[in-house]
Order: C-alpha cells, then sequence, then structure tokens
DNA sequence: CAGGTTATAGACAGGTCTGTCTGTATAGTC
DNA sequence: GACTATACAGACAGACCTGTCTATAACCTG
C-alpha cells in the first residue's frame, strides 16, 4: 500500500469539511476522527490548504464518476439524459447528511480567486459544465453549448435552493424548466 | 442620534465579511478598520454571532431595495421586469468587489439549519422568491408561483457560476433562458 | 457646571488554531 | 538480526480568537 493512511486521512476529512466548513473544523478533531498521528498528516501534507486541496480532488473525482453513472444508469436517450441531470440532483439533495456543494461552499472561504483552493472549486465547475455539454451534443441540440449553460444554471440554481433556502423539491422544479428548454432546443 | 457607532460597525463588518468570509474575519480587525473600540461592540452586540446577523439583517434590507429598484426603474412592462431581474444581476456581478452572495456563503460557513444565521439566509432567499412571484403575478403567468421558483432558480445559478466558476456572462445566459421560459409561461 | 451616558485604549483570561519537535514503537526488507 | 520507513503519542511554540475588565476621556442634557 502506498499509503493507506493517507487515503483514510482525506477520507476524514472529507466527511468533516462538508459537514462543518473548512475553518470551522480543526486539524485536531480531524486527526482524532482519523485516529492518525499529527506527524503523518504534515508527512503527507505541507499544509491544511493542501489536505483541503486533496479532499477536494478526491470529491471531484467521486462526485463526477457518481454524477455520470447515475444519469447514464437512469436514462439511455438522450434527451431523458439530459433530464436525468436532476434526477441525479433530487437523489443527492435527499441523502441525509447532505451538506450543499463542497465547492461552492469552498469557493464561499476562499473568496480570493486566486486561491487555489477557489481555483479548484472552479474547474470542477467547469468539469461538471463539459459533461453537461457532451449530453447536449449527443442529444443534437442546435446549439448545445447554449443549452448546457442553461441546464447548467438551473443544476446549480437547485442546489443553492435545496442547501439555503431548504426547497427539497428543487430539483424537480428545475426538471420542469429543463423540460422547457429541451423543447425549445429542438431535443 | 441613537448610535452612529453601531451603524458605522455593521457597515464596516459588512464590507469585511462579504470580501474575506465569516470565520476569517476575526473581530480585531473589524473594530481596527471602524475605529471603533471592543466594548463599545459588545455594549451593541452579545457576540460576533450578533453582529452577523445584524449584518445579514441590513445586507437584506439593502439588498432588496437596491433590486427592486434596479428592476423597476429598468422596466415597466411586466414581462420586461421579469427579464430585468438578469439584467440587474448582471449589474451586481460586474461591481469590481462582487465576492458572491452573503446568504449563500453564510449558510456554507454556518452549516446546521437550526443556526440562526442559516435561518436567516433560508428567510432572505425567501423574500427574493416572493418578490419574483409578485411579478410573475402582475405579468399574468399562468402558474406565477412555479414560473417564480424556475426563474429564481436560474438567478441563483448565474450567482454561483458568476462567482465560483467566473462566468462572467451567466447573468446573459440567464436571460435568454428565461425568455424561454416566460414564452411558454404564456407571458 | 454637574451628572450620566457613551465612547476610548489596552491589558487580560482562556481557549483554539496550525505547525514543529522529540522520542518511541511497529513492520517489512535485506 | 540489522536497517529503514512509517506511524505513534504528546509536548510545545507562537499566533490568533472571542469575550471581559479597568480606568479614563469626551459629550450631551439638565
Amino acid at each position: 500500500m502506498a499509503s493507506g493512511k493517507r487515503d483514510h486521512l482525506v477520507d476524514t476529512a472529507l466527511g468533516l469539511f462538508s459537514r462543518h466548513g473548512y475553518h470551522a473544523m480543526g486539524i485536531d478533531r480531524i486527526l482524532a476522527a482519523a485516529g492518525v498521528a499529527k506527524m503523518t498528516l504534515y508527512n503527507h501534507f505541507k499544509s491544511k490548504d493542501e489536505l483541503i486541496l486533496a479532499v477536494l480532488r478526491r470529491r471531484d473525482e467521486r462526485f463526477r464518476n457518481w454524477f455520470m453513472r447515475t444519469v447514464e444508469r437512469r436514462a439511455k436517450a438522450p434527451r431523458d439524459r439530459l433530464l436525468a441531470i436532476f434526477d441525479a440532483l433530487g437523489e443527492w439533495f435527499a441523502e441525509r447528511d447532505f451538506s450543499g456543494c463542497m465547492f461552492i461552499n469552498a469557493s464561499a472561504e476562499f473568496a480570493d480567486r486566486d486561491d487555489p483552493i477557489h481555483a479548484s472549486s472552479a474547474e470542477h465547475k467547469r468539469l461538471v459544465l463539459g459533461y453537461i455539454g457532451e449530453l447536449a451534443a449527443a442529444a443534437g441540440a442546435e446549439n448545445p453549448d447554449e443549452l448546457a449553460r442553461q441546464l447548467f444554471l438551473l443544476g446549480e440554481g437547485a442546489i443553492v435552493a435545496a442547501y439555503v433556502a431548504d426547497q427539497a423539491d428543487a430539483a424537480k422544479q428545475a426538471r420542469k424548466a429543463a423540460e422547457i428548454l429541451l423543447d425549445h432546443a429542438g431535443v
């Protein structure tokens, strides 16, 4: 094993940062929860910020894998896959410990656009948008990029509505709006 | 004057929390920037959290005033006002020190839904949604509440896209999508 | 001018934070 | 069995945090 400890540390930190935020969750509590010594952390990471970056990389990888798999499992037809985006979001929002999007939350805490943590969050959003763009292209939309950006806005809006405003059915509303946009885009 | 110091303190804190986040910005820096003594703060507020709540109340009041005034100044016809929502957002995003939505950011840092700060953010979003609902009703939409919720999602999505993903033209994209939804709603 | 309110500066307590250091133990490899 | 890498516990430094306290100064109001 290259480093089972490192993996375990990142996993533990992922859960705690997600539920409590990045500044509010201290290193010591993460270490205690993971059962790992402090020097092990600083052996693998230069700083807390680097641990956060590793957490975000893992979250990006896991989330997008789960998201794409769920969309493609739930629907086969290209148009249906674009709608399944919102079914997947609905699944996510319904999780018992749903704590919003780790990347939106990270950008809130690391406001400087040049901060690597903010930049990493931006990159995640670009990748999600890119995936929606692929789906839109596969569906033969007239302007796939534009359609993708509009569906992306609905998705991000749904995340905020579900997390901040506690609107449990935000994903359903977004789906209804998406249907109208798909009709209009000739999909 | 009941308390010019208190007002000034809240204003200063508003700017600093907005630009740097709530946990990252300490009381001492706020006091130094405001030129106010610590005891003055704790004379007016029981704790830092109460200062944050006062900041959010003021931000809610100012933002919604500005938002409604801008929408109603830019357009007179009901349908145009629903679209002017996104022009107003575009204005906001273009401000030099645009730092995202203070309420979305507050919810990110105060994750517990029972936290008064999170609850206050939820209330702000409900009020914004309510205003859009009024505009949709005035425009004679078939289902004004549903239309309002969908436009609200586009607006929140645009905020995230502009702030997290650095999409400067998010408001324009949201406006295009909104036009399609308005057509469909018979407005 | 007197009295009370409100502000001031700044020390202080007690806690928490990140990051460093020491010395020990465990486990795998030559 | 010796060597090396990795992990351990826990003390520690130094900074920063919130919130309290004291003692003094300014400013209205009567």
